[in-house]
RNA sequence: GGUGUCGUGGCCGAGUGGCUAGGCAGUGGUCUGCAACACCAUCUACAGCGGUUCGAAUCCGCUCGACACCUCCA
């Protein structure tokens, strides 16, 4: 018998960017998906701002595919045409930093693309089904620049190329992403500088002609030069998924320009908006402003993992700092602090150990004090709510509860809706929130471990039975202190490893 | 200056025209040799002012404050 896929009964619903309200969302094929999302520039090291909305990402594309959906993820990797700034002389970032080390250019791409699968790894993101890369793409890009060059939307001048916007927002509409109108922006800009080849500066290059000391370059009908930053996503998104696909995705940050860019060259390129559904990725903040490498406002995630941080009173596991994100919606700014930091640590431990409990619940022949079949209903309404992952967290919170009253024989569960509670919240807090049992992890290498801490308890039991409290007391404070908690329950010690 | 978002209890953070968010912390109880864990109960809210409404934290207006984009950033 087959079973139909769950979005057949699911009703998802996405905010859309461009519409700025929940849509309700139909692919353009049944049963699939074509997902892009803007990766990173890689010049340096992920910071944790970074990581957040990838792993925001991560949960829409791990949901997705929970509801069956065949999911194609394209995320590119920025390695080339990545302005320091718009000025005509802006340095590509990837560029700067490889003269600053003195290293070719690609031996820095390589050096942070492996630092940034590092650490996405780590916090359990599933890789995307295409990683694209701008430079493995220049003859795609060249080829839609001459596309656009002949539709009447773009312009050489010296060697370079620029987009026209003031043309392409007389017959199409510059601004609609983003809420801006291009005569307003006219207005508010100053004069062109003297030596600008733009005839706008709202327009923005699609070919740069190289300095001759620019390392970086590739030979074109225009210059010998580089692709402008906004091109490569149009061209690879439009390689990988089509001309017209679902869901284009990244940072609230590059909404404007970046995102507004991309709706124009694809619009001016294949004369069809590309993208349904806009969905934007809210900042990790700290100390309330905007976690940013230019600032220096940066907690990296390595400084998470050990600790080692003014901000930090303590090392945090990746799957915790992962959890701490997923309590917040994605579209709401999140301000990161030792303390929500660590309050999100309890809590989580609180849910894995749960999960631990459930494995072994008493079985009765009624449940009673929870409505399992509505709890997982309201699950699935909170995800279909643009992903409300916040909720979801309450609602699994609500079984934590119901499962640990069963512990305590406040309430009981049948057969059947053990096997459904157990198959949801692994579904849930795993599959779909991508977390890690950390527990489970640690005891996976600790069986003789556990003998020993098993004939401790053992001893305990037996001092305790003899009131030498000194004892038992001293077996309890220092397993502590070594980070194993005893756990005294009406049918025995337990323990875990915190 | 332009555009936009937001302002929730001790902290973090959902939601929304009338119905408990949740987590952490606190308080009282159960359990315990004492604790811890767990369970039960429980206290702190919707920036301020005005308006619409039978009813607003939720809609509208103003004030104050914060942030974001308008240069590069997820």
């Amino acid at each position: 018998m087959a079973v139909a896929p769950l979005y057949k009964t699911q009703e998802l619903k996405i905010y859309n960017s461009i519409s700025g309200q929940k849509e309700v969302f139909t692919p353009i094929t049944e049963g699939n998906i074509g997902m892009y999302v803007c990766g990173p520039t890689v010049y340096s090291n992920v910071h944790l701002g970074n990581c957040r909305t990838f792993i925001s990402f991560d949960l829409i594309y791990r949901y997705l595919k929970h509801l069956g959906y065949k999911v194609r993820y394209v995320r590119n990797i920025t390695d080339a045409g990545h302005l320091e700034n718009d000025a005509d002389e802006g340095e590509d970032k990837v560029s700067k930093k490889a003269r600053l080390e003195q290293l070719e250019p690609m031996e820095i791409v390589q050096r942070y693309t492996l630092d940034f699968h590092n650490i996405l790894a780590k916090f359990n993101n599933i890789p995307p089904s295409i990683e694209p890369t701008a430079t493995g793409h220049i003859v795609e890009q060249i080829e839609i620049i001459k596309t656009i060059i002949d539709n009447g939307f773009a312009y050489e001048a010296n060697g370079s190329v620029y987009f026209d916007v003031k043309k392409f927002n007389e017959t199409n509409n510059y601004g609609k992403l983003s809420g801006r109108n291009l005569e307003d922006m006219i207005a508010n800009t100053r004069e062109l500088t003297a030596q600008s080849d733009k005839k706008n500066p709202q327009d923005f290059a699609l070919w740069k002609k190289a300095e001759p000391e620019h390392i970086m370059r590739w030979p074109s009908p225009w210059s010998d030069g580089f692709p402008g930053w906004h091109l490569e996503c149009t061209v690879m998104s439009t390689k990988y998924l089509g001309e017209q696909f679902d869901i284009h995705g990244g940072g609230m940050d590059l909404k404007f320009p970046h995102h507004e860019c991309e709706i124009a060259q694809g619009e001016a390129a294949c004369g069809v908006t590309p993208v349904n559904y806009w969905m934007h990725a809210n900042m990790l903040t700290l100390d309330g402003k905007k976690m940013s490498k230019s600032t220096g406002n940066i907690l990296s995630p390595a400084e998470i993992f050990s600790g080692e941080s003014d901000k930090l009173n303590k090392a945090f596991a990746p799957t915790v700092a992962r959890f701490f994100m997923l309590q917040a919606h994605y579209r709401s700014i999140l301000d990161f602090s030792n303390d929500a930091l660590e309050a999100s640590e309890k809590g989580f431990y609180r849910l894995m150990e749960s999960i631990g409990t459930l494995e072994n619940l008493k079985i009765n022949k009624v449940t009673e004090g929870f409505d399992v079949q509505n709890w997982i209903n309201e699950c699935y309404e909170a995800m279909n709510d643009d992903f409300n992952s916040p909720i979801l967290i309450a609602k699994l919170f609500d079984a934590v509860k119901f499962i640990n009253s069963i512990k305590e024989d406040k309430a009981t569960i049948s057969e059947a809706d053990h096997k459904l509670i157990q198959k949801t919240m692994n579904e849930f807090v795993f599959d779909v929130l991508g977390l890690v049992n950390t527990n489970e992890a640690s005891s996976d290498i600790s069986d003789k471990l556990s003998g020993t801490v098993e004939l401790l308890i053992q001893l305990r039991a037996e001092a305790r039975a003899n009131k030498d409290f000194a004892t038992s007391d001293k077996i309890r404070d220092e397993l502590l202190a070594m980070g194993i908690q005893l756990k005294d329950g009406r049918e025995g010690t337990s323990f875990t490893l915190n």
